[in-house]
DNA sequence: AATGAATGAGAATTCATTCAT
DNA sequence: AATGAATGAATTCTCATTCAT
């Protein structure tokens, strides 16, 4: 009874060649994602994992020696996708710095990442990180990366427009926690909080220190309640 | 060698008489945050509990007959703190509806709540909120409550400055995510967000809304570091 | 179906107080040996042990934290009854040294260490000490004060017949190989090697050695096929 | 990384042709006993003994079907190996009687057998021979043919000296149990034991009871330290 | 012959919970 | 109220063994 994932990911980094043994290693992360955000950080176990993918008891410490590796191992997953949402996201904007903004914290949203499942795995990692530096590590890389790209987009806006004296920083860490405060929402209440206004939200923001330049796009599909 | 809190909260509520089975209840439940802020919601044992406030192992279950009752009074306990926390901020808070929102954003930074140790901990319940209602039920009342008084001094603000048309809701979302961010920010890079700091982001985004109602008054203590 | 030794040893030094707890220590350490005799070193489950005191699965680690542990204790157990024989042996011995001599190595065929089981047991450690240091320590430190006991009553002996150009070192090597050897047929080849005849080889090297000084008592008793 | 080990021995027997699936059993005998020196009889897994010759994790089960038989046919190994060497030692001796019993008690201190490692191993076995009725037979036979030859030895020069009625199986016996001792002296104490001293004792004690015909022939080597 | 992924039984260990004192 | 010994279920981890390639 494999219980699987959603949205699969687009294959976060051309990771190592493609031997059967990463295929397993990357089935039984998925698993681990998956029971995390069904049963909880506290009560997936190595069994639960194995299940989930139609596996033996033994075989996560075949492919991962450890509970602890696993688990590392996951959040490093977790962080490849997510960096490599954002990133794709860029890379496919308009060339305008606007755009680009618009692409990065529109990317926040992307199914792929913002969904009840995936957020509530975060969320689990974070509420371990204070007593697990490996954590704690990922967690702030994660956070960081992002943050530059957003700040620098800030700032060159900022000088677009003549605004050399805002602090591009205040800005961003504000953009930056909104996201996060929206992704908690999606969490902790699913019901309250459409994908289309977890946008509009972040986008109010954004309109009204950039004022004009941001509204949403109206092709957004919504994931609401999942 | 009882391990014990920091900033003691200022009696959240003023529920049971004062009993010797309720001073132990609340040593058992300040202990339980302490394991928890120090070892993960996954490595706090009963034993852990017990031994933070020097008793017996069977402790625990004689004051609370379980885990997940412990557990369950602990967040509840958090929950009363921090409404106390914003509660007797507003009603301390000077008599204009400026003032007041004021205050009850800067409360969401008071050290009493706004502290390494309890962030981690809030978050901890939050890792394991979508696997366990209870723990949701309370998180998101929590939020409710907190936000309803937020939206509707928004709205308050918004109608005396003529301004009926802009959706409070919007805003409120967006000043609650923010103060959650932050939060996940001080949890995450301690070293980089100082109380002060914190401060400004939120203060900045409610400037910018508001304009010219919010700067930051000068008698910030910062607790940096914590 | 509690299994349990034969000889229970004189209370090997009066070690700590007579607790419930310190008890169920000894008891579980006699289990220990008793299951090491039965089933060898590699076959000795936690679960093997706790059958032999009628206890349940957990209760070793309760008591001793560690298998390892355990298995240190056991052997230090087995180290302070050795102990305890020689040296109860020469308080009683005559006033003489060729009664003391004899006295010492006597003791090595008393039967509460003398005997298949236990033989058996300090074997399987030092089987196990070449790659385990803790207990090539207390094989080594054993062997050492049995040692040091033994070349002194050989000098002395030495001494007192005007032998003083004679290696007493070289005697004694001779004389504990000689024991250590019996022992080991003893494990071997119990049914070819009665405790009578293990101690007419030994006192026959003493014989040979300090000539018409050392022959058999009559007295000995004969635990042969134990 | 092929851990493997010192003085290889010649050839023990001639036995089998030499086909390459025997090179392979031979390559993993050895490696066994390797591990077992190193990690000690417990910890030795057949991983660890794939690993010692560079091969697969299943190559054990290939060609010894069984953990038991691999480790049953690794005794005999060691059993041949060490009457190889007394018989091949009692070929080359002098013509006496007192040249093969020197002879014979010197190949027990030939660095093929006397060195740490292998002796370590035989203790292992011994360790577990209380419970495991092959080993026992195994080891009992080992020493039932060199004692025979050894008893035989010495009722011969008892005899050629007119000494008949001196028990010869006593003698037999503590010479054997000398040899033992001696072993055991070199695995618990191998600083404290040379090979010359643990020859010198055990000459020493021949020289005692058959007065003048036996002291150490001076090219001897020493391989303390092992 | 050899590989190495997979299995699954069994081991140590942890820990919430019970209960006699 | 509190203790702490004892329980026993659950979990991680190890490893001999199997088997398709």
């Amino acid at each position: 009874m494999a219980e699987q994932s959603m949205a699969d990911p687009p294959e976060p980094r051309q990771r190592h060649t493609d031997t059967l043994k990463n295929r397993r290693r990357e089935q039984l992360i998925k698993s681990t994602i998956t029971s995390i955000a069904k049963r909880g950080f506290a009560d997936t176990t190595l069994a639960n994992v194995a299940e989930g993918v139609g596996l033996s008891r033994g075989i996560v410490n075949f492919h991962f020696t450890n509970k602890e590796t696993l688990l590392n191992d996951t959040l490093q997953y977790l962080a490849d996708e997510y960096r490599h949402v954002w990133r794709h996201a860029l890379d496919r904007a308009g060339p305008t710095v606007a755009e680009r903004l618009y692409a990065l914290v529109m990317a926040d949203f992307d199914p792929v990442v913002y969904n009840r499942k995936k957020i509530a795995v975060w969320f689990a990692f974070y509420g371990e990180s204070k007593s697990r530096p490996t954590y704690l590590a990922l967690c702030e890389q994660r956070d960081e990366q992002h943050y530059i790209a957003l700040r620098d987009l800030c700032r060159q806006l900022l000088d677009e427009s003549g605004r050399m004296t805002v602090d591009a920083d205040l800005i961003a860490t504000a953009i930056s926690a909104i996201i996060d405060g929206l992704w908690l929402d999606r969490l902790l209440t699913p019901n309250k909080m459409s994908t289309k206004r977890a946008k509009e939200t972040a986008l109010g923001y954004l309109d009204t220190v950039f004022s004009g330049h941001f509204t949403l796009h109206t092709d957004a599909t919504d994931t609401r309640h999942v």
